[in-house]
DNA sequence: CTCCATCATGTTTACGTACACATAGACGGT
DNA sequence: ACCGTCTATGTGTACGTAAACATGATGGAG
């Protein structure tokens, strides 16, 4: 292995103005820097990250950890956060699983400088006291209240409250939810605005409409075919997120139903499926790209001052509506 | 922090004893152990990875990189690696992009111990050169015949053949092919496969219809609307991945066209959404899961020893059947 | 009872980098 | 011309761990 004391003595230096070279300070002279990078290119030399890593406690890599990647909302968001940390230097640690178990301790044992959590559901004891250590953590689209930690969410019951305004000035009167998991803030913030919503207008929502249940897609489908075999199915269906959707779309699909035709259904999150022509879902789009940039942002400036007060962001949301709700009032 | 110099002074033995209960040493009485280990709950020590990086020269880290992480073949991919890699005790650090952009310097400065490459098309210098030196490098998916390292891929000439014989049983002899981007191994692959056995059964491919270009959904969109168009279209369409196949299935839906009394498609790598109703494609299966944990075995043991020969695993796919190609004769 | 083998544990050191401090030379103001 | 200041570079060291080597204790064989 190539150290920077080999690259001092190839160019006739100490190794200490090597490592200055290395950290572009500006107290070496132009001549000295340049042998030295020739020196460094003679040689081979690469830095080694884990002698740098020691003394200056910086690794340069962030951990993320999702939920469930196969979930196509988070390849896209994974990938705009991949690019947010490119452009900020750092590399990026996956953890894949509802737990994200290994992401703290990988923290504590100093392989991460700081966390991006984006599927929290509630703050587990580990994580509620890595957070008041001042650890650098930071949560991207899911919120939790209870937590005093850097957050960057949307503003998901204002896109519920949009859905609501939508579906009833379309004159929808029976109206489906596919309310998704409990716990996530997304799913609980959708649900609130637009139930409230609803009963702003005076249509409260059916509660024999209303499916729980779990985010996944075959739990999707078999909602709205029960549903859809009610003796007076809802008209519009509004599902907790856009994988909700697409179930709800192929359950109808499945069932014989058209859409919009027999049932018009909107999703949440504008994942990219949602606008190819077999789908072609209503939904509710969240500046992802932005988002990224801001958690990515706030984390490592927190990783730099572990001392700022926990900072929330929120974003708006967008309706944008497609052809699986027909521009013609509907019923 | 607590360093185990802290937890040694605690327990009342040297940091070299602290040491070798944390690697399990079996050279520590069975008494001194559970005093140390004690004495670290009480501490809340945590071994710092950087340090002992240094001493190990292993990081316990795999970089994975990954062409495009929107494409839902990689997710499903990436998902079956990380859990292959969790059971072996290995953090993932993800690249994603064309380039693979910072993963070889990655491996040079240490930060982690091997390289897994999905998505490569070409040997670049820098690439053939890391393999030279005997870095830990495998590659899954697609494959590179001139590149000596580790190799997982499946038999997709194979699965090009099998998709040949399907199609002409069923009575097919208009047959158009969306060849995909030309470099991949798997799509060079799968049209080798495809062309030679028309050959062999007396049904050559027409040139006019094969369309070259990218992976990109809307290619394989328009692509299809293309040579639905012409005087006499295909009556059934191969594509080269099932990404592709979206694209034509939904190329073919805007076309006011239907899948698959118009035009029988089928895909490759049977990814989830393939199985969706609104979809439904026919599509050839490749062992993910299995073949993830060959790579990430064979990396690991290289990783140990990187004085092994290459080795190139190579996995059977199967057709699946499914609704976008009906089972009566066609045409 | 002695001697050597064996085992549990301790001491010293090195991994490669960057920080704190030290030093030598250059330059300018009075 | 002298002193102070500033700049470029060097010296010594520490980060936390684990490897090599060292040591003391224990036990069994002769």
């Amino acid at each position: 292995m190539v150290t920077s004391r080999d690259v001092a003595r190839l160019a006739g230096v100490s190794q200490m103005t090597v490592s200055r070279v290395l950290q572009d300070s500006d107290r070496v002279a132009a001549q000295t820097r340049e042998k030295v990078l020739e020196a460094m290119r003679e040689a081979g030399y690469r830095p080694h990250a884990a002698a740098r890593t020691m003394r200056t406690r910086r690794t340069s890599t962030i951990g993320v950890v999702v939920a469930d990647i196969t979930n196509p909302f988070y390849p896209q968001l994974l990938e705009a956060v991949s690019t947010a940390l490119k452009s900020a230097g750092q590399r990026m640690v996956l953890w894949n699983g509802p737990d994200g178990a290994g992401a703290l301790e990988s923290l504590d044992e100093g392989t991460v400088d700081g966390l991006i959590f984006t599927t929290v559901t509630e703050a587990s004891a580990q994580l509620a006291e890595a957070v008041e250590r001042g650890e650098p953590i930071a949560l991207l689209h899911r919120g939790l209240d209870e937590l005093d930690c850097d957050q960057v969410t949307t503003d998901n019951t204002g896109g519920g409250r949009a859905v609501a305004d939508y579906l009833i000035a379309a004159g929808h009167r029976r109206i489906g939810f596919l309310a998704g998991p409990e716990l996530p803030s997304t799913a609980r913030h959708r649900e609130h605005g637009f139930r409230d919503r609803l009963v702003e207008l005076g249509q409260a929502l059916d509660e024999f409409l209303v499916v729980p249940g779990g985010f996944a897609h075959d739990m999707a489908r078999a909602a709205m075919r029960g549903l859809l075999a009610l003796d007076d199915p809802p008209t519009a269906v509004f599902c907790a997120n856009d994988l909700t959707a697409l179930g709800a779309v192929d359950g109808a699909v499945s069932a014989g139903k058209r859409v919009p035709d027999d049932v018009w259904v909107v999703g949440y999150d504008d994942i990219a499926l949602t606008a190819w022509d077999s789908y072609d879902i209503t939904t509710v789009r969240q500046p992802i790209a932005e988002m990224a940039r801001a958690a990515v942002d706030l984390l490592l400036e927190r990783v730099e001052d572990r001392g700022l007060a926990a900072r929330k962001r929120c974003f708006a949301s967008e309706l944008v509506v497609r052809g699986s709700t027909a521009r013609t009032p509907a019923v």
